[in-house]
DNA sequence: TGCAATTGTAAAAAGTTTGTCAAACCGCGC
DNA sequence: GCGCGGTTTGACAAACTTTTTACAATTGCA
C-alpha cells in the first residue's frame, strides 16, 4: 500500500463539469490552503459538489444554511473547533455522516471520537483513495433503504434486494437508471411528481439533464412494464404537472 | 464510480425506535462509562439492543443468563479479566461471536486474543464505523458459516472447510483472495453486490485498491469456474450496479 | 375550431461502464 | 538481491446507457 497523491485519476480532467452519477455535495471543513485545494480536486474529479470552509464559526452556518451530505472535518480549526463542530452538528442531524482528519497526535484518545459522534476518521498523511473509499461508505450507509424490499402489483413484481423485476414470472431487464426511477415510483405512490422533483430525487443535485430525459425514462417504463403501453395504467400522466404511479 | 446510492432514502432517526426487526442483541463489556455510554449510544442508533456490564463477573452472569448475537469485550476490566471471559465464553459458546477492543496494536496481543478464540479486535484508535462494520462482519459470519460450509451447484462444488473448489470432480485451484471472493458471493447469492462493497468486505477496511481489481477477480473466477467464461451464467453483471452471483 | 404548450416516440449522438490483456508491483522464501 | 506467485494498475476496445434531438400526437383553453 504505497500511496502517494501523485497519479489518482487522470480519466477525468478537473474542470470538465462531471456528468456522472447523483453524488452528494461535501462540506470540507479544513484550514490549511493547500489540504483545501487538495481535497477539493480530489473530490471534485470524482464527481461531488464541493465546499470549503476554512474555519468552524463558517461552516456551521453553512451547514446550517444547506446541510451537505457529508462532511469532511479537520479537528484543529479556528473560532470554533472540529470537536464542538462535531457536536452541534451531529445534534441536529445524528444521521449526517461526518469523516474526521487529524494528526495521529489528536487521536490518543478513542474515546474523543466515540463522544463526538464522528462516523469515520482518517489519519493525516491519508491516501487519496482512502478518504474517498471512506466517503463513499459513509455515504452508501445513510442512504441505504431500510424499506421494503419487495412489492408487486398487476402480476409485475419488484425486488429490491436482487435488483431484479419480473411480470407475468418473467424477467424484465431494467437499467440502473429506470430501476431507480421504478423505485422512486414505488415509494411515492399515488402521489403526483413533477419533472423536476424527479430530476432532483431519482437523478441527483448533480445533473441536470434536460426535462425530455425523464419522459424517455417514463417511455422505457411503460414499453417494459404497462400491459398496454399506449394507454398506461400504472405510470400515468398528469398533463401540466408530472407523473402519478398508481398501483 | 457510480454509486448506487440514489438519494431517495427514508433518513431513520437516531431516536425512534427501529421498526425493523431487531438486529440483535450486542453485550458490551466495559468499565470506562464515557466509552460505555459511547458504545451504547453507536449501537442503538444502528438499531441493535444493547446491553452495557462494567465488569467481567456480572458480564459472565449476563451471557448465561441469555447470550446475546455478539460480545464486544474490553480486555481490561475488574474482577474477571476480558481474556479470562473470553476463554469462558468460547468454551461454552464457540459460535458466538466476540469482539475485542483492545488499548495496543501489539503484535503479540494479537496472537494471543486469537488463541483466547476472540474473532475480531479493534486496536485503540479505531473509528466507530469501523467497529460497526466488524460487528456487522461477525454477525454475518457466523448466521452463515454455522449453516454451510459446503456448496454444489452447476457441477461445481466449494467446500468451505478444506478451501476447496472442485469443477466436475476435478480440483479448482484458487488463490486466496479469488477464494475469499467466491465466498462473499456464495453468502450473499443472489443479492446485488456493488463493487464498493466488495471491497469492504472481501478486501477489508484497511485495503482501497482501485474497483477495476474486483473486475479483474471476477473475470478470473469466471474463467476459471464458468463453463463459457464469454457468457457467465453464475457470476453476473449488472450493469451500472455492480454483480450479482447466482447458482 | 384553432393555437400554443405539453407530451409521446424513436433514433442518433454522447457518454459511461465493463471485459480483457499485459505490464508493474509487492511480499516472501531462497 | 533474485525469482516467483499472486495482486493491482493502466490502457483500450467493446458493450451498454443516458441524453439529446427532431418531429408527431395530444391536450387545454380562448
Amino acid at each position: 500500500m504505497s500511496q502517494i497523491a501523485a497519479p489518482l485519476s487522470i480519466a477525468r480532467s478537473a474542470d470538465t463539469i462531471p456528468s456522472t452519477q447523483p453524488l452528494g455535495r461535501i462540506l470540507v471543513v479544513e484550514d490549511d490552503p493547500s489540504v483545501q485545494k487538495a481535497l477539493k480536486r480530489l473530490f471534485e474529479t470524482e464527481g461531488y459538489a464541493v465546499e470549503v470552509q476554512a474555519n468552524g464559526q463558517s461552516a456551521l452556518e453553512s451547514f446550517q444554511a444547506a446541510p451537505p451530505a457529508v462532511i469532511i472535518l479537520d479537528l484543529r480549526l479556528p473560532k470554533l473547533s472540529g470537536s464542538d463542530l462535531c457536536k452541534v452538528v451531529k445534534a441536529q442531524s445524528p444521521e449526517l455522516p461526518i469523516v474526521v482528519l487529524s494528526a495521529t497526535s489528536d487521536v490518543s484518545d478513542k474515546v474523543l471520537l466515540l463522544e463526538l459522534g464522528a462516523d469515520d476518521y482518517v489519519t493525516k498523511p491519508f491516501s487519496p483513495r482512502e478518504l474517498l473509499a471512506r466517503v463513499r461508505t459513509a455515504l452508501r450507509h445513510t442512504t441505504r433503504t431500510a424499506t421494503v424490499s419487495m412489492v408487486s402489483f398487476d402480476g409485475i413484481s419488484v425486488d429490491f434486494k436482487k435488483m431484479e423485476v419480473q411480470r407475468d414470472g418473467k424477467v424484465v431487464i431494467l437499467t440502473a437508471q429506470e430501476f431507480k426511477t421504478l423505485q422512486f415510483f414505488v415509494q411515492n405512490a399515488d402521489r403526483v411528481v413533477s419533472r423536476d422533483e424527479l430530476l432532483n430525487e431519482v437523478w441527483g443535485y448533480q445533473n441536470y439533464p434536460s426535462t425530455r430525459t425523464v419522459d424517455n425514462h417514463i417511455l422505457k417504463l411503460r414499453q417494459k412494464l404497462e400491459r398496454d403501453p399506449a394507454s398506461p395504467v400504472h405510470f400515468r400522466t398528469v398533463h401540466g404537472m408530472g407523473y402519478k404511479f398508481v398501483r
